[in-house]
DNA sequence: ACCGTAGGAGAACGCTCGTTCTCGCGTCAA
DNA sequence: TTGACGCGAGAACGAGCGTTCTCCTACGGT
């Protein structure tokens, strides 16, 4: 096992572990376990636990926004896509596993505590509503809507997140629809 | 001091302290210092601090809903008090300190491992919504609105929490009167 | 064959923190 | 006055865990 395939073992493990249980309840040493990466191993690619939360997150991050983007680009109409983003959105509400947005639980749990992983939560906020913002633009829609769209994409995935429910994404498609509607 | 004014500090200290800086990054020890409750009273008041967690959570639930009932009903149009939620989520996001929501926050630290305290975020949530269904009805506006000012008002407290601005409350007014202007 | 090095297993260390225990003082009933 | 009790201060205990260290094995180059 070389150094790039021990790498992406042990962030395949943190983000199952990391996602599934909260960072705080899971230590180095079920990473390890889960990964079979050594922790020796583990603290030469990441030399503080925080760093690997932060790794886990920007991979994390890259992957989530390439699939949204995947998936919206499939629909012709610029209107549609943006009504894509909250389909894929209940799509995601509905994986198994599904525990709310990871970046929300990670601010939640250590946004007081370090600053590296609040300023990756902020980083993939701000990406999300700037790939909103494009949707908004291409389909020729005010600047204003993307903001909206932005707050009820949050709302729902925090309210699926807390209620285990995929509900939240229809609802907030509903809402969606008729902003442009009325747009 | 006798027992209802020691919980009362325990509770004053405990919520300036998990609001402010996390649960898990504040010991019963500081919960102490702050309150001048000892640990063996406190022990006697809440034996685990689990259980100190849920009373602050419960306590601030009260409070939370209240002065929003309060602020809201100053207003005599229906119409007027559903947006009037938004103008008090504004004021709140301004108030010093402001860290975001207590519930959403306790949610991401300790839902995972707490089911007493997944159940407080759940029945809070479930109160505020009950709360914009009463607002709701009484303008007699279409039940499924309800859902989609909740989402606006999440994804606000979630993205004023995160980016520490009051500017989400705007944009989901504006949202939820373009909602309310369509229906 | 031999040495140097890398790596794995897991013990060890040090710190934090939830919870309990000890001790000593003040209070109040009899 | 005395003795039982409640309580505060803070030490003590025990578990969890991030991080480092030790020891041993395997292997690659000469």
């Amino acid at each position: 096992m070389d150094r790039a395939e021990a790498r992406e073992r042990a962030l395949d493990a943190a983000e199952e572990l990391f996602y599934g249980r909260g960072v705080q309840s899971v230590g180095m040493d079920d990473v390890r376990g889960t990964s079979g990466v050594s922790l020796k191993r583990l603290y030469q690619l990441f030399p503080a636990k925080e760093q690997l939360v932060e790794a886990y997150l920007v991979r994390r991050d890259t992957r989530w926004r390439g699939e949204l983007a995947a998936y919206v680009e499939r629909r012709p109409e610029p209107d549609e896509r943006i009504l894509a983003v909250f389909d894929w959105l209940a799509k995601w509400f509905r994986e198994p596993g599904f525990r709310g947005c990871a970046w929300l639980n990670a601010y939640g749990e250590l946004g007081a505590t370090s600053e590296r992983v609040a300023a990756q939560v902020r980083a993939h906020k701000r990406g999300f509503r700037q790939y909103l913002e494009d949707l908004v633009a291409a389909a020729g829609r005010p600047d204003a809507l993307a903001g909206q769209l932005f707050l009820l994409a949050e709302g729902a995935m925090v309210t699926a997140g807390v209620t285990r429910s995929a509900e939240p994404a229809a609802e907030a498609r509903e809402a969606a629809r008729r902003l442009l509607g009325a747009g």
